[in-house]
DNA sequence: TGTACATCAGTGAACGCGCGTTCACTGATGTAC
DNA sequence: TGTACATCAGTGAACGCGCGTTCACTGATGTAC
């Protein structure tokens, strides 16, 4: 769409793109606007005309992340509209995906060096979005007896908890390569998942085998 | 112990104090060789007679959280040899209580920047004693049928991934005030312990109110 | 349709900064004799 | 006990770098008439 006219056309998308191409080709210390300018092909002083500073960047990129989790967790929901325990499953395999995929932008997206600034109202609003969305999955689990009766949002922080831990010392490389052998990513997961709920998910999960690889760890 | 003399006596440890010291009061960012040296009062020079470069810096800085950690679980199996589930609750309690009191260096000592190189033997072998602390504490619920019957490792990394990622969202403000103004941080915890155990820790908790705290939120 | 002008997204030079790292050096220490 | 010397932990100047941010500017765009 943008050829290499004067005016860009879109610049504030395209340095937040850049943005996310250099987190994952240089990781989160390899951020810098100049960089991003660069990689927009643009003057390393552009970017001021539609971020105020760096902050306002890395904001917008963190908004980012949590609207690509709104999304895949809006999906999921969708496609498995009376299946909660599924919902359940899957909405955590897409988080631990998203964290797999791009671990810096996971990264960004999760840390608090922006947060605590309430000028960014889009970032916070998306934030608190997200949240429900895991809320209510975790309260549609509850109603089919999944997860025990219990506050949701109380419930939402152990859950969420539990998936973010696993995907946090997943990406940091903290997960015993024993144990990594022994089972996939999906099946630790769905594990860890069976410790939270009611009813046993593994035996009803897609990837079959993971008693298998239970019976083979012991 | 070591005055102003030309040789320091100790720097290596100084640096590493420094850094701690720089990490407590500038976060991850404020962390470099210049600033440790300064703080601990030598040429910026310095350093290198004790690290081939900044990376090894970080890495004993990450060796020393792993270390404090030991310590605490080590003494916390020691305080309640008879109790596993007491001993589950503490290292929990101890593990978000590092995160908080020094958020800078809990995210360094997990962070995997420097781990993947096998450089660093010291670090290997301090984070595999953490493991080993934190299996026995899994192992010994499971024989008290605190926890389900299952590989202590893999049951390990569940636990684990929730004791981590609510003390990950703690420092990262995710976790919601709704619900921190309703229940104590530690309530919070135990909670969500309590999701992954077969006996219920919030009645045996020593906080007390927990339950109430939960029926104010319902 | 054509022209004057305001708007504003971009440019490029310049600023000051702190960083990691190297290097020739120097001062203190401790050991051999 | 005294002296020569090797060792090595520290110094301070210097390197080159990339960064965030500002500033006077310029070129393109679109609107009023």
């Amino acid at each position: 769409m943008a050829g290499k006219k004067y005016h860009h056309g879109d610049l504030k998308n395209a340095l937040i793109r850049a943005g996310l191409e250099i987190l994952a080709r240089d990781g989160i210390d390899g951020l810098s606007l100049r960089k991003a300018a660069q990689e927009a092909g643009v003057s390393h002083a552009a970017p001021y005309a539609h971020f105020t500073d760096k902050q306002a960047l890395v904001a917008a990129i963190s908004a980012e992340g949590y609207r690509l989790l709104f999304n895949q967790l809006k999906a999921v929901r969708e496609a498995f509209q009376d299946e909660p325990q599924r919902q359940l499953v899957e909405a955590a395999w897409a988080y631990v995906q998203f964290a797999q995929s791009d671990p810096a932008h996971f990264r960004v997206t999760f840390s608090s060096t922006v947060k605590q600034e309430k000028d960014y109202p889009a970032l916070v609003e998306i934030t608190a979005k997200c949240f429900e969305q895991v809320v209510s999955i975790i309260a549609s689990c509850q109603a089919a007896g999944v997860l025990r009766p219990a506050p949701p949002e109380a419930m939402a922080v152990s859950i969420w908890s539990a998936v973010h831990g696993f995907a946090s010392l997943l990406i940091e490389g903290q997960i015993s390569h024993q144990l990594l052998d022994q089972m996939t990513i999906r099946q630790a997961l769905v594990f860890t998942l069976d410790q939270l709920t009611l009813v046993a998910l593994a035996q009803g999960d897609f990837s079959g085998d993971q008693p298998a690889a239970l019976r083979r760890l012991a």
